[in-house]
DNA sequence: TCTGGGGTCCTTAGCCTC
DNA sequence: TCTGGAGGCTAAGGACCC
């Protein structure tokens, strides 16, 4: 998909189509998720700090992400896709690999075209956007196809020609690649494919190590085997948050680890998963980052086990001179839990009180957690630093008023909140400004991006995922009570 | 106003077992 | 019984991707 986040968001709001829409986190330490096309051209791109943003497009509007509409969107394009072939395999939301030969729907170049550009034809009918198609006979090669492709295009690498295509090509084209990796490579006096072909595979492993150096000497001669997986094993599950301001109260960074565990495990049973390796995240304030972790006896789910192994990990760690975020993970995942019998005995007594805690009031901090990942990661230290008192309106959040209808906030700030008026099969609408407590003003759900597409109104609740993810799980989960 | 969040994979090093 | 090597596991860090 083409600037994914910023084409739903133009879709969604009539009144930015084709103007810079700038989609991230916009809290002092926000960066950019996408930027619109309009807003490339003032320099801004994905990754970018939001001041800098800012300071290059001062007049473009500025959003906070809707994952929850980007996941409905995802879906109608990857049930598209299942469509052509059983072989998918999704990247990210925006982006996936269909091994078209094992749908048996292209046979040659020919039918191959036809079915890319009926495809770009049925993504844009079904869901108002735009996607590119790159089509070749390998995935790196496809992916560099539609790289080329974008924005709104589709492009075939014939095989056989791929070399051709890839020589001149700046060695950043190849996936694998980043600053550190290209730059090593421009040290040794190699910039393009055609160089690292002539490098040969010695030198480039002496150079970058065994794995990556083979690798990389394999995709620059545009050889790629790799197949097309639909079913992808998680390995692992982690969130984290980053602080507006960093966090000097060891007693504070403590709570907030407890939290993070929290929200962790929360994920992990929501994905029927159980793990055993806990890893603890501290970014200090001068931005160095170190990760401590543990492995259990056995894999676990209980938010308690979590919890006291994220403390243990924390206490080795030096938080003086401030903390700017701190993160919780689980890694080593299996399908099933072995509880640590040795760790429920010494800790018999709190882990009762935190599961009847957690039966009786999942509601309160999942109701939190659901209310924060519909309004975002980007957003979430946000509502981790400022007092809940009054409602908070998040820019390019919907909302409905009782007399004017269906709408989206543009700003607010000072007791007051603005908002336009309008839906994505409207013109472009009103803008019109309220109390923030105003009480004919709440806030909305996203509404289909394709008129008539009442599907898009099936969004999964939080809360029913949460609620799922204890019997979803096919696990082994002796439960002691 | 410097630098998000959620992942994957690789490398290195120490320790342990066979 | 001692020694050395292979290989697995764990821990930590880093590069990269979207």
């Amino acid at each position: 998909m083409d600037a994914f986040f910023a084409s739903a968001e133009q879709a969604a709001k009539p009144s930015l189509r084709g103007k810079a829409v700038i989609v991230g986190g916009l809290g002092p330490r926000g960066v950019v998720a996408t930027a619109s096309y309009e807003a490339r051209r003032f320099g801004v791109h994905s990754a970018m700090p939001m001041g800098q943003a800012r300071r290059l497009a001062p007049n473009a509007a500025y959003l906070v992400p809707r994952f929850g509409l980007y996941r409905d969107v995802s879906e109608q394009v990857m049930e598209l896709l299942r469509g052509l072939s059983p072989l998918v395999e999704p990247l990210s939301l925006d982006e996936a690999f269909v091994d078209l030969e094992a749908g048996g729907v292209a046979s040659d170049a020919v039918s191959a075209r036809a079915v890319g550009e009926r495809l770009r034809a049925d993504i844009r009918a079904v869901t108002g956007l735009t996607g590119s198609v790159g089509l070749a006979a390998s995935k790196m090669i496809a992916k560099i196809a539609s790289e080329e492709a974008k924005p709104d295009g589709l492009r075939l690498i014939v095989p056989g020609t791929e070399r051709e295509l890839l020589g001149p090509m700046s060695v950043r084209t190849l996936p694998g690649v980043g600053p550190v990796t290209g730059d090593h490579l421009r040290r040794a006096g190699i910039t393009t494919v055609a160089e690292i072909a002539e490098a040969g595979q010695d030198e480039l492993v002496r150079l970058l190590g065994k794995a990556h150096g083979v690798h990389l000497y394999e995709m620059a001669l545009a050889r790629d085997e790799r197949p097309v997986v639909a079913e992808r094993d998680t390995k692992s599950v982690s969130v984290e948050d980053t602080f507006d301001v960093d966090i000097h109260d060891r007693v504070r960074v403590r709570l907030e680890v407890d939290r993070l565990a929290e929200r962790c495990v929360q994920r992990l049973r929501a994905g029927g998963h159980s793990g055993r390796t806990v890893v603890l995240k501290v970014r200090r304030y001068d931005f160095s980052t170190l990760t401590r972790s543990e492995t259990l006896r056995g894999p676990t789910d209980d938010p308690g086990v979590v919890r006291e192994a994220a403390a243990r990990l924390l206490e080795a760690v030096d938080t003086t001179g401030g903390v700017r975020l701190l993160g919780v993970g689980v890694s080593g995942l299996a399908d099933y839990t072995q509880e640590d019998l040795f760790a429920q005995a010494a800790h018999a007594k709190e882990e009762k009180e935190e599961r009847e805690r957690l039966e009786r009031g999942l509601e309160e901090p999942a109701a939190e957690a659901g209310v924060r990942e519909a309004a975002e990661a980007a957003t979430v230290q946000e509502a981790a630093v400022e007092p809940p008192a009054e409602r908070s309106w998040l820019a390019g959040h919907d909302v409905r008023h009782a007399e004017f209808g269906p709408g989206w906030v543009q700003g607010s700030g000072l007791g007051r909140v603005t908002v336009r008026f309008e839906t994505p099969w409207s013109e472009p609408g009103r803008v019109r400004t309220f109390r923030s407590d105003d009480p004919l003003l709440e806030p909305g759900e996203p509404l289909p991006l394709v008129a008539g597409a009442d599907d898009g109104e099936e969004e999964p609740s939080y809360g029913a995922q949460a609620g799922e993810s204890g019997s979803s799980a096919p696990a082994i989960r002796p439960k002691s009570r």
